[in-house]
DNA sequence: GAGTGGTCTAGACCACTAC
DNA sequence: TAGTGGTCTAGACCACTCC
């Protein structure tokens, strides 16, 4: 039997289950000198293995076994990013790259449901699980809902925690996920080559079930971290 | 500047949105010769469309426009794979491949609510998009339920629309939608090569909003045809 | 400096499709 | 039979990371 990149693949992704996520996995030279094929046909199999999202290549540095972490979308679960990643078993974390007063882009302002003339604060972080870059969010927030959110959210705090320290009560109004091709800067920052399908989320949170609009988020999450499973209903 | 297979696949993307779905692209050789690169280059290029779902590869015949459908999951949508296709401006068609009286995998019968000897009618079927291979469905119905079901789905018939006739009120109770690498035997029947990622989505409808469980569907959709969008919630 | 993944070349054979 | 995409080889240079 010829051994062709799919079964090259096959065979490492049974023997990669064993292995810690993070670890390191054989590279492309090596693999190529212990099945005596060429160092195309490796590669392809450890290309196959990062379409399959079970690892994660990086140039100049190797090929390590992808963390990945369940992210259920339902209507019981928090709005919140960190929650959400606990819940699954990994440790999350936020750094705030950038915070201003902005005109907000048409469909926040719909979304929101503010006047023309509006001005939003946004934030702009990114997300890591287990200090892996994993995710990037821009937030809008009526500006004056909350002022001093932005002082608060220096450090690694969760925005949800600190609405509800304000005495809000953050909930799901309604939210959107597919998967579309990431924009070049985006890309960028979540350190992803080439443009592949990432997900990608709208997220609309009020306090409370029926009270007033808090906050849009769009985000952008490596389909390499993140399994997102969205649910409708209850579950059986 | 050196061209790069991603400035290839830039600047095809950018011409193929003015073709027609389904209308041929530039074969691996054209493109090495028009633009003077390796054909490993040129192919490059071409899988890179395809990473990105723009376009449709077939061995021995050619590269083909994808032809997208809009894939809209959510709470006021209605159960049924035609008319979900048909509102994105699709021209559904289903093909009805195997009927038997099976006993039902465990999460099927936890999902239905049987009794541990309870049989079902297992239903699979391939469904098409203007003609293209575009999923695989397998539906789980308790036993009895509607004896003459089979019989009315040989055609093309709609599954929702045969239990509307028969008196039911399909509706969904339950729904979730993930992304998981296909099974060996599902992409051969959606004549899929390799292992990649591909929508895979479990429904459990229900008669009405209260009364008894209709039936279990588990599809697998192509990523090249349908660009799912789930929903929580009402739009804003 | 050694090793890594990313890109590219110029060939080759294959299975498959369409005519 | 001609053309297509799928696989594979044996080289090469590059940017990058890690030590």
């Amino acid at each position: 039997m010829t051994v062709t990149y799919q079964a090259l693949a096959d065979e490492l992704a049974t023997s990669l289950i064993r292995q810690d996520p993070g670890s390191r996995v054989v590279s492309e030279n090596e693999l190529s000198r212990l099945h005596a094929v060429s160092r195309l046909t490796a590669r392809a199999a450890l290309q196959e293995l990062e379409r399959r999202h079970l690892v994660r290549r990086v140039r100049g540095s190797g090929t390590f076994v992808a963390r990945r972490v369940e992210y259920r979308i339902a209507a019981d679960m928090p709005p919140s990013f960190q929650a959400t990643v606990r819940r699954s078993g990994g440790m999350p974390s936020m750094r705030l790259v950038d915070s201003r007063a902005v005109a907000p882009p048409p469909a926040i302002r719909t979304g929101l449901k503010l006047s023309p003339a509006a001005k939003t604060l946004r934030l702009t972080r990114l997300g890591s699980v287990d200090g892996l870059l994993a995710s990037h969010t821009t937030t809008w927030l009526p500006l004056g809902l909350a002022p001093t959110l932005a002082d608060r959210l220096g450090g690694a705090a969760s925005l949800m925690q600190e609405l509800t320290d304000l005495g809000f009560d953050p909930r799901r109004r309604w939210y959107r996920a597919e998967m579309d091709v990431v924009p070049v800067h985006i890309a960028e920052e979540l350190e992803i080559e080439g443009r592949p399908l990432v997900w990608h989320t709208t997220g609309l949170n009020g306090d409370g079930p029926n009270g007033r609009l808090l906050e849009m988020t769009e985000a952008w999450m490596r389909p390499d971290v993140f399994q997102v499973r969205l649910e409708l209903g209850s579950a059986p």
